[in-house]
DNA sequence: CAGTATCCCCAAAGATACTG
DNA sequence: CAGTATCTTTGGGGATACTG
């Protein structure tokens, strides 16, 4: 990163924040876009669940990087962590209020998303076919 | 990619889609929150800009990166790319209709992160405590 | 000016093994 | 069960050089 945190600004909202906010948009759109973490919070949308169920319902995760997607959620509090001292460790991970309230933009964005793919699928196929063309 | 295009879902709609769509939405997530597009988008929210001027502006990053990521944007129809034949050639970027419609979900995202940021501040802090303590 | 072509590097993904 | 530790792999980001 270069010279950042342009605090002073006066942010002209042109889209969506200055330049502050937009590395700090920019980091929180990253935290949910990567591999899995829509996949984890889609899970943990529809109740809690433990360590291995998650991976089990994902399927092909491994664990180190389902507990590295966990712990990312958590550090940024979208999900939380209660571990039940008992044998065998039980430890169940759930959406916390701002991980859930967080679902709702998130869910403008998928309502655009899906609203709109066809437009952005016929602007793909002609990508390709200028692409092709030349 | 495993076993994944659950098509026969039903989609509960739970969290902003089905596993497809959530895949979906996930890839267009990552268009936009990968290290420059939001930069880029950003500047030509603006108005029309030309290669070197978008990189000036930008400032730190390379020719290649700035290329892979216009031509991103453009396959999926954010950006527009015109070239005027001239000599030196010149070749300007801009935003599309489908572009500066996607801003606004985006910002609707941006407005969430800014009005939540000190939550998720708070949670990083906690989050922070909670391991040291540990 | 506006790129493409090449090579390098490193961070993050993944596989595997081990532990409280 | 729920992880951490370790090693390997991969591909995106970056620097540099070259071209229409």
């Amino acid at each position: 990163m270069p010279t950042p945190d342009n605090h002073t600004e006066t942010a002209p909202a042109c889209d969506g924040g200055g330049s502050a906010a937009c590395e700090h948009i920019s980091r929180t759109l990253a935290r949910i876009s990567d591999k899995w973490s829509m996949l984890v919070v889609r899970m943990l949308g529809r109740g809690p669940c433990r360590f291995n169920a998650l991976r089990r319902e994902i399927g092909e995760i491994s664990q180190k990087v389902l507990a590295s997607t966990l712990r990312d959620l958590e550090e940024h509090g979208f999900v939380s962590r209660t571990v039940t001292p008992v044998t065998p460790p039980q430890v169940e991970y759930a959406l916390t209020d701002l991980g859930r309230e967080f679902l709702d933009p998130v869910r403008t964005l998928a309502e655009w998303v899906m609203a709109n793919s066809s437009r952005m699928e016929a602007a793909r196929v002609a990508y390709a076919a200028r692409r092709a063309g030349n």
